[in-house]
DNA sequence: GCGGATAATATGTATATACTTAATAACGCC
DNA sequence: GGCGTTATTAAGTATATACATATTATCCGC
């Protein structure tokens, strides 16, 4: 009657009560058979709607108690994890890669942590964007599973993507100073602070520890 | 027959399909139809598996096309936004909150961007975990929206997901080099890297925009 | 062979129904 | 009143069915 049963209606149809404050923080809000029925849907289409607005953070639904408008909301924002080159040319420039190194030796304790003891396999190499550098990868391997794959055309991002993909990890932001290394590939002084981005992908055994450090202005977007 | 019907378990059952390359990247897989059938379940329960699957990068679905595991997965990371009294007490430490500066004044170009011209509420406050600093507040408001509510004792931040939550935006990490000021209220060194996050909050009109630079060695953590 | 209309198809969504589960409320006992 | 048991409730899930919608594939006329 009202204009569509859409469970994406719903939704909207909900986010608005909530954003004009008909729905409050810390109230509880009619249940689905209700919402069902004064919006005209199966109870399953209101599910489906409150569902999408709980995993964004915009509502606590809780059994038998109820959904309710969170009185301090924890939103959740998103962002996407693509191959380096890809992130390169979605911005429309020319994507490059060099290889700097490539050796097994011992690990600092902070990979140690996630890769356990014994000798990994340290790669290390620039993506450069437009000529110019981009992204400075610091990677250590387990040997275990990359074997003796060359890196000098492609990417380790690239092959594992590729081979070791869908595992699980961790990821984490943080900021460092430029290093003499750092200021060299990425072509700005030495102490500029500079984004970095650490993950950690193992499958049934550590597969890989990473920092990627970007060039000084370089912002990760995500979105709400 | 094998064990259970409900949609997490066949994710997870398709999960390691992926990860074992029964199915592997670029194969199109069984449609739901088959897939029902084979599990023993409705459509509908492999529909909401695979949806899920989807929704996190690990699949790729289009109508007729079919579902297919993709060539360079796109993954993606969630990371949750709380209010940043609710970031320290979850580490166990004691916040502390004081407010810096509170003037009505013009915004450098960066903020007009998001916010429009016009003179706007520039509030500055430092967060403090059991006493030391913790993060610093550069908070851009549209005056139009906040009134002149004080923050003396009350952070913008949690006033704002109190009253204008819900809203829409944008948020990106970045990394900049301490100023003098920030190296005071930080306690770190002039130059030194910090982890930066920029916001812009908006609803009918634009209502913050606002920068939280952390302390030195902050890290933002994601799950993918 | 080419382009455009047409058919086929896999996913997307809505619905009624039924049952499960977690959490709260009610009850009754002491 | 305090406490443990039980009943109730609202969300969570599963299912069959039906129809919608985007594509892809096919067919046909030229």
């Amino acid at each position: 009657m009202s204009g569509g049963t859409g469970w994406q209606e719903v939704r909207d149809e909900a986010l608005r009560r909530i954003r004009a404050r008909l729905w409050a923080p810390g109230d509880r809000i009619p249940d689905e058979a209700a919402l069902a029925e004064e919006l005209g849907c199966a109870r399953a289409t209101v599910n489906r709607a409150l569902r999408d607005l709980a995993e964004a953070g915009l509502l606590e639904r809780r059994r038998k108690g109820g959904t309710r408008v969170p009185l301090t909301p924890v939103r959740k924002a998103t962002f996407s994890i693509a191959i380096i080159r890809q992130d390169i040319e979605a911005r429309g420039q020319v994507p490059g890669y060099r290889l700097l190194g490539d050796i097994v030796e011992d690990a600092p304790a902070e990979v140690r942590a996630a890769m356990g003891d014994g000798p990994l396999r340290h790669v290390t190499a620039l993506h450069t964007a437009d000529g110019a550098g981009f992204c400075l990868e610091d990677r250590w391997l387990n040997p275990a599973v990359v074997g003796d794959v060359s890196f000098e055309t492609l990417s380790a991002n690239e092959w594992l993507v590729g081979n070791v993909s869908f595992a699980e990890g961790t990821l984490a932001f943080h900021a460092v100073p430029a290093t003499a290394e750092l200021a060299r590939a990425l072509g700005c002084k030495e102490g500029d602070a500079l984004l970095a981005l650490d993950r950690e992908t193992r499958g049934e055994v550590p597969i890989t520890w990473v920092r990627l450090v970007y060039a000084p202005g370089h912002r990760v977007q995500a979105a709400l």
